[in-house]
DNA sequence: AAGCATGATTGCAT
DNA sequence: ATGCAATCATGCTT
């Protein structure tokens, strides 16, 4: 506002009718008098400069701002690479056996994108209106500088206000695109919206995992990646996976029994040779303590996961307190029996 | 629509 | 930092 005052007070100069009048008064012979003396009352009030140095602390908040569109790709280089969204979806297609969140993604991007555009478009509108404004006063002032002394410092003052000015606008497309691109994540990315059931396969490959580990399910960060890789999906969903399925098969065992041997056996025969295709024998819930007994606190141990052909059993046993003595604690270790023998039960 | 299954998130403990 | 437990929100089946 005080700078828009401050040139729309001049303008009366530049108007038509007065321009004559200023031509008038540059070619007066009093004209050089004036001036001085008008040199010498800015002198003694001093308002030129002092408030030039206003504080300019990098507002946190913009800063903020920047780091955010930066980090979603908005602000940052050309092309869907560098965000947060284009590494996820490169990792979750990293298997190449996703097809589908990659469409979602491709969507979520091409969304991005126009509100990229838009902020680019709107950015670079405010920059060309900034400069044009610049220059403008600019040459007002070096016209203004015929007939009153204006100092260089003043100019630069000038300048700078309207500089933060336009930044001020800036600021405001920033936030605004900022929320764009938030209520954007929330409708695409938000994986609790759009939670998509793994592929048969990737289920498969994980329980697979879980039952041949059932001593120690707590696949390591290479085992993770692994699993990842081969599902399809990223790690943290690897580890989500597994932790939900800890749980939920801490919690009922029973229910998970039968599972439990469809996948042993399919272990056990791949790993041994490659007959048996026996693959369901649900040997009710009897309380044979073959398996992991599960001394927690009511259920009985009525499983019968029958461990123990397990390729590498204790890999890395981290010694991990939940699990190794909640679960299974013996019998896992039968390295007695070589691959051979399928222990005799799962046939009823 | 109800109810279960399942992936993700959150709060807490370690 | 990681796992557990509870919980949420959605998907699928009935």
């Amino acid at each position: 506002m005080t700078f828009l005052s401050f040139f729309l007070l001049p303008s009366f100069f530049l108007s038509s009718p007065s321009s004559l009048r200023k031509h008038a008064l540059n070619c007066h012979r009093m004209k050089p008098a004036l001036f001085s003396v008008l040199c010498e009352i800015k002198e003694k009030t001093g308002l030129s400069i002092r408030s030039s140095q206003e504080e300019e602390p990098v507002d946190p908040q913009l800063m903020r701002l920047d780091n955010m569109l930066l980090a979603e790709g908005v602000a940052g280089p050309e092309k869907g690479g560098g965000s947060a969204a284009a590494a996820a979806a490169a990792a979750a297609s990293g298997g190449g056996v996703s097809p589908d969140n990659s469409i979602e993604h491709s969507d979520y991007r091409s969304k991005l994108a126009q509100i990229r555009h838009i902020y680019h478009s709107e950015l670079e509108k405010y920059e060309q209106a900034c400069n044009e404004f610049t220059t403008h006063v600019m040459n007002l002032l070096r016209e203004q500088s015929r007939t009153r002394p204006v100092a260089p410092k003043e100019m630069e003052r000038m300048v700078g206000i309207i500089h933060r000015k336009f930044s001020a606008i800036q600021m405001q497309l920033k936030q605004s695109t900022c929320e764009a691109v938030m209520i954007l994540r929330s409708r695409f990315l938000d994986a609790r919206r759009k939670r998509r059931n793994f592929s048969k396969q990737a289920t498969e490959v994980l329980n697979e995992y879980f039952y041949s580990h059932l001593s120690n399910p707590y696949p390591s960060e290479e085992a993770k990646e692994e699993l990842a890789k081969k599902c399809g999906i990223t790690v943290s969903q690897v580890s989500n996976w597994f932790g939900n399925k800890r749980i939920r098969y801490k919690k009922n065992i029973g229910k998970f029994q039968e599972e439990a041997n469809i996948y042993a056996v399919k272990t056990a025969v791949s790993v041994t040779q490659g007959g048996h295709s026996r693959a369901s024998s649900p040997t009710p819930p009897s309380s044979a303590g073959s398996g992991g007994s599960f001394n927690l606190s009511g259920s009985g141990d009525m499983f019968l996961g029958m461990p123990g052909l397990n390729g590498d059993s204790y890999s890395s046993s981290q010694a991990n307190g939940g699990w190794q003595e909640a679960v299974t604690p013996s019998s896992v270790t039968s390295p007695t029996e070589g691959p051979g023998s399928v222990h005799s039960d799962t046939s009823n």
